[in-house]
DNA sequence: TAGAGTTAGTTAAACGTTTAACTTAAATCT
DNA sequence: AGATTTAAGTTAAACGTTTAACTAACTCTA
C-alpha cells in the first residue's frame, strides 16, 4: 500500500497537520522541521492522495480542454499542438488536463462534456471557436474559463490570443518590401476574430506602404479556411484581378490550396506570384516550393493558457479580465521573392 | 453547493447506503426503491463525488495514455487519432484519460510521467514504441498496462494491434493482381513489429503470387519511416533495381517521400510505377495522384484499447494475456494501376 | 407454530487529507 | 517578575463516499 500522511508524520516525529503544512509550505513551520519532514517524504516516496485532498478542498486538480471535433479531422494538427502545450504547461503544477471534443455545431440538444457534468474539472480551456449556445451554457456554471485563439463578443473573457494583427502586418509588409503592389488576400470565416485581425493587419500594412486597399484583391467569403477553399479562393481572386503578383493567405491550409491552384494553372510560385501563409504547419517545408509564412507558437499558446487559468482559479476574485497576446514571427522560405 | 448522496437519500426517503447501492445497481435493491432513488438523483442533478469514491475504493478513475514525443512532431497525426479514439472510448465509462509524452530515447535518467509517480491512474495505455528502460520501470509498478501498435518482446502483454500481416498481404496482392512482378518494398525501423509484419505480409503475398522474393527489391535499412527516409529509400531502390514497376511503402509517410522522389526524377505515378502506402492519413487524398493505401482504423485502435484496459482493471486476476487484432482495408485511389 | 432461511434495507466505520481552533513554550514588554 | 504577545506545532472535526456487519420483516418447512 502507498504510504499516507500518517506514515510520514510518524517517521518525522510530528503530527499529520505539520506534514500537511509543510507540503503547502505554510509560514508557520520552521526550516528545521520542514527539512525533517521533507526527508521523511523523500524516504517513503510519499505522494499525497488527490482524492483525499479533493474531498476536503472541493477541488479536482483537473483542467478540461475543449475543442470542436472538426479540428481533429483537419490535416493540420494546429490545435493538437496547442493541446500538447497545455499538457507540457501542467508539468510544474499539480494539474492534469482532460480533453473533450464537442460538435462543431453544438446546440441545445447536445450534452456537455462528461467532465463538466460531473464537475470533474476546476477550470476549462476552450480552444478555437465554439458555438454561442455552448458558451452560454458553460458560463452558467460559474467555472473559470480561458479561451485560446478565440473570444466570444458577448463579454470580457480571459483569453490567450495570437498577435494576428501584427502577423497580418508583417506578412503584408514582407510582400510590400519585396516590391509587390497588387497583393491579394484570401480568407475564410472572416467572422472569426483571428481571421478578421489578420485581414486588418493586411489593410494596415497596405496603408503604411502607400498602397490603396482594393476590394478586388480580396476573397473573404469562403466558409472556412481549408485547403479546398484556398483552391477556390485563388481561382476567384485571379478572376477578379489578373494582375495579382502576391497573395497573403489567412492560413497555411488556404495557402496550400492556393498553391495547388497555381500549379494546376501553370502559375509559377514564386516566379509569377509570391505566396505567404500563416501558422507555420509542418507540411509547409515539404511543399514545392517551401512556404513562407508567419509562425504561430502553438505550443506556447497552450502553456500560456495553463498559466492563465491557474491564476484565474487561484484568484477567483480577480475580475479584471485580461488578454494575453502571443507574438508571431516571419519565416521566410521560398514561396516569396522580389518583384521584377 | 453540489448535492451529495445525503441529499438524495433524504429526498428519496432511504439511507445513503441504499443510494450507493442503487448507483452500483446492486442486486439487493428492489426495482421500486431503485426507481424512487433514480428519480431523486435526476431531480437533484446529483453526480457522485469522484474524490470521495476514490478515497474509499482507492481508485482514481483515470487512465494514462503514453506516447513518445516524436510522434507529435510528425506531420501525420497517426497517434493523435488513436488518442482521440481513447477519449471517445471513455464516453460510456467512468474513466478519464490523461495524456503524457515521454522522450523517444527515455532512459534511466528520465522521470516517469507525473501521473504515474503520483499514482493518479488506474491503468496505462502505451501507444507505439517505448524504450525497454521505460517499460521495465513501468512493469515494476504493478499497474495494468495495455499496448497499442507495439509490444515488447520481453513478455506476454495485453495489446491491441493492427493486422499488419494481412495488410501487407492485401497491399502486395493488389499489386500482384495488377500484373506487377518487380515489386519493391521500402521500410524503416524494421525492428518495430508493425513494420516487420508488413514486410512479412509482402513476402507471403509474393510467394502466393508465384513471385520469387528478391532482396534487391527491398530497402529496409532506413532509421524510421518518415517522409525524407521514404525519399532516400526510393532512390536506393531504383539504384538497386531499375526495373521496379511497383512499390509498397511500409507507411504513407514513406510513400509520400517516395512519390516526391519520383516526381523529382520524372518517374510518373502510376504510369511508370504504381505506389501503395499503409495507414491512410489525411494527406493522401491531397497528393497528386491520390495515394492507394491500406486503411488503418486509428480511432478504433483507441476505443479497443479502452475496452481492453477496462477489463484488465476489472479482473486483475485475468492473466491469460491477450491480443486484439484490428482489421485493415484496401483503399484504391489513383497511385496504382495495371501493368501494361 | 416455532425455528430457520431469505430478502431488503440500515448502521457505522473507514478512507487520507485540510484547517479552524486550540495549546504550549518562548520572547517581549512594563 | 509577572503579564502579554508571538511563534510553532497539535487536536479533532469535516469532506462524501463504500461496504462489512447487522437488523427486521417475510417466507418456508416440518
Amino acid at each position: 500500500m502507498s504510504p499516507t500522511i500518517k506514515d510520514v508524520a510518524k517517521k518525522a516525529g510530528v503530527s499529520i497537520a505539520t506534514v500537511s503544512l509543510v507540503i503547502q509550505n505554510h509560514a508557520r513551520i520552521t526550516t528545521a522541521t520542514k527539512t525533517k519532514v521533507q526527508k521523511a517524504i523523500k524516504e517513503l516516496n510519499y505522494h499525497p492522495s488527490r482524492s483525499a485532498k479533493g474531498l476536503v478542498t472541493k477541488t479536482t486538480g483537473n483542467i478540461g480542454f475543449i475543442l470542436t471535433d472538426d479540428h481533429f479531422l483537419q490535416t493540420e494538427p494546429f490545435y493538437t499542438k496547442i493541446f500538447l502545450g497545455t499538457e507540457f504547461g501542467t508539468r510544474g503544477t499539480n494539474y492534469y488536463v482532460l480533453l473533450a471534443t464537442i460538435a462543431r455545431d453544438f446546440n441545445s440538444k447536445d450534452e456537455l462534456p462528461r467532465f463538466i457534468l460531473e464537475r470533474s474539472v476546476d477550470g476549462i480551456i476552450i480552444a478555437g471557436k465554439a458555438t454561442q449556445d455552448f458558451i452560454e451554457r458553460i458560463e452558467l456554471l460559474d467555472i473559470p474559463i480561458v479561451f485560446i485563439d478565440y473570444y466570444p463578443n458577448s463579454g470580457n473573457f480571459f483569453t490567450v490570443l495570437i498577435d494576428n494583427i501584427n502577423g497580418g502586418i508583417i506578412a503584408t509588409k514582407h510582400l510590400v518590401d519585396l516590391g509587390h503592389k497588387e497583393i491579394g488576400f484570401i480568407g475564410g470565416d472572416i467572422s472569426h476574430p483571428s481571421i478578421y485581425d489578420r485581414f486588418s493587419g493586411y489593410k494596415q500594412a497596405l496603408e503604411s506602404g502607400g498602397i490603396k486597399f482594393n476590394k478586388k484583391n480580396c476573397v473573404i467569403d469562403e466558409e472556412d479556411p481549408s485547403r479546398p477553399n484556398g483552391y477556390n479562393a485563388a481561382k476567384k481572386l485571379f478572376a477578379q484581378n489578373k494582375k495579382i503578383t502576391a497573395i497573403f493567405a489567412c492560413n497555411d491550409a488556404m495557402a496550400i490550396g492556393a498553391m495547388q491552384y497555381c500549379t494546376d494553372n501553370k502559375i509559377k510560385i514564386p516566379n509569377d506570384v509570391s505566396l505567404i501563409g500563416f501558422d507555420d504547419v509542418e507540411a509547409d517545408i515539404f511543399l514545392n516550393p517551401p512556404l513562407t509564412t508567419i509562425k504561430v507558437p502553438k505550443f506556447e499558446l497552450g502553456t500560456e493558457a495553463i498559466h492563465l487559468i491557474e491564476n484565474v482559479i487561484k484568484n477567483k476574485s480577480y475580475h479584471n479580465k485580461k488578454k494575453i497576446l502571443v507574438p508571431v514571427e516571419l519565416i521566410i522560405r521560398n514561396s516569396t521573392r522580389e518583384l521584377k
